[in-house]
DNA sequence: ACCCCATATTGGTCAGGCCAATGGAAAGCA
DNA sequence: TGCTTTCCATTGGCCTGACCAATATGGGGT
């Protein structure tokens, strides 16, 4: 160990850790790239060989590389760039996947919920209508009332998905700005949507209820295009017909 | 090594690591309360001491202990149900998840795809022949596969949420396992519908891409439903009858 | 009751060995 | 010539055994 004065207390696997991790910083291996050998690494750095994989394991746990046996190990994330997940997805996509996947969920919902759920459900339309009468109402009612939707599905997975993609709404700048400016524009839930779904579960008919949401989430889709519309002129028009097709030719 | 069975491709450490973050959970050690030592714990997993050292090192990346030398390693934290995304999913959420939300992708896909990601996925299918013909087969092609069609999508929202279904699978214990049982088993992507997707694909015809996607699924679904029945009887029958009627409900 | 010392226990790191997995180059075949 | 297969070097994975530093514990002395 050449650097011994150079520790600051820490065990070595941390020591060499860190000095790997301020290297990632630097850019020393891109993303995609591959680390030295253990071998090479615990000679360069004058370690043993153990202590390199203790270091590399802190690195892959952190979820900076990714270890292939055999191969190396490669660079999956660099250290200080946004963790913050989805923090480049635009609204468009987020209302787009949410469109497709809210769909099924509800056609899901249709067949497994409960009465009591049809009832939280129904409830949280008229917690919606209540906060469209409110200058300063939210959105909590209408985000409880998809959520509700999709815990009515009984799947976990296919929850927190939905969930996720109500979370990103926030995490997302541009989708947060955006959802926001419609705000401003005065656009609200429309209850006749959410009414329209919840009749669809109501009488426990799965394609009926898709097709509820879908319209729903296509509507929401539209006042958010149409938010972007004034940001530009001709290229965001066309832009716009290209993305209403690509909805309107899998939702049908 | 007791219990090579129950590995499920990971690294020992990792297995390791995973099965003392369920005792963690299990309350075994209250926080403040100290690990066994490395000896005992290398004795009583029947592995060796830098095994056990790696593991540990994981957990204490993750804050939830803390090593003091000399001493042993302290609880710090529980792990929570939030720390470990998917942690109580099961493989039938998951794969039923999938099933919806890929049959969606892969119609989106087939009017987004270029000729250069339809090619991809199609050299993606010869690489699942030759990991079908491999006795040691990974299911490495099988995912890219799946995670191609959702590139395809040209949204991002839409290819995270599925690839963390993917991810969820090795996170879930439940589906890790079932997974390996299935393997284990000699259960194999199936070519023929890996190709009626790719076709469907190419014929840039959503709804038969949708279709196709969601028969190869349903079939993924079943082959995991006949692992589990051979763990319970009757309930389990009745359970899987319940479980199958469910997802052919919607997919229709 | 407090302090000191010796010993046992703990984690830290190393060296060396062997095996499985991977990737690239070379050889073989059509 | 192009494709496939085989071989081998390199890679990570895990183990055994050894020795050292840090800590905890128990016993003895004041």
């Amino acid at each position: 160990m050449q650097d011994k004065s150079a520790r600051v207390n820490d065990r070595l696997y941390q020591d060499l850790a860190r000095k790997l991790i301020v290297e990632l910083k630097e850019g020393k291996y891109p993303v995609g790239g591959r680390l030295p050998a253990e071998r090479e690494l615990a000679q360069q750095y004058d370690v043993s060989r153990p202590t390199v994989r203790e270091a590399i394991i802190a690195l892959e746990v952190q979820g900076f590389v990714e270890v292939r046996v055999g191969s190396g190990a490669y660079v999956i994330q660099l250290p200080g760039k946004a963790d913050i997940p989805g923090f480049d997805l635009s609204a468009f996509e987020i209302t787009e996947a949410r469109l497709l996947f809210e769909g099924d969920a509800a056609a899901l919902a249709a067949t497994q919920a409960t009465d009591e759920e049809l009832a939280e459900i129904a409830g949280l339309v008229d917690e919606i209508a209540r906060e469209n009468r409110d200058p300063k109402g939210q959105e909590k009612a209408d985000r409880a009332f998809h959520l509700a939707i999709a815990r009515a599905t009984r799947n976990s997975a296919i929850f927190e998905a939905i969930e996720r993609l109500w979370d990103l709404r926030n995490t997302s700048p541009e989708a947060a700005l955006l959802h926001e400016k419609a705000r401003t524009a005065n656009v609200k839930p429309v209850l006749e949507e959410h009414t329209a779904v919840l009749r669809a579960l109501e009488a426990r008919d799965p394609a009926a209820a898709r097709d509820a949401m879908r319209a729903h989430l296509a509507a929401v889709l539209d006042s958010l295009l149409f938010a972007t519309e004034d940001k530009a002129v001709e290229r965001a028009r066309d832009a716009t017909r290209a993305k209403r097709a690509r909805y309107r030719a899998v939702a049908g």
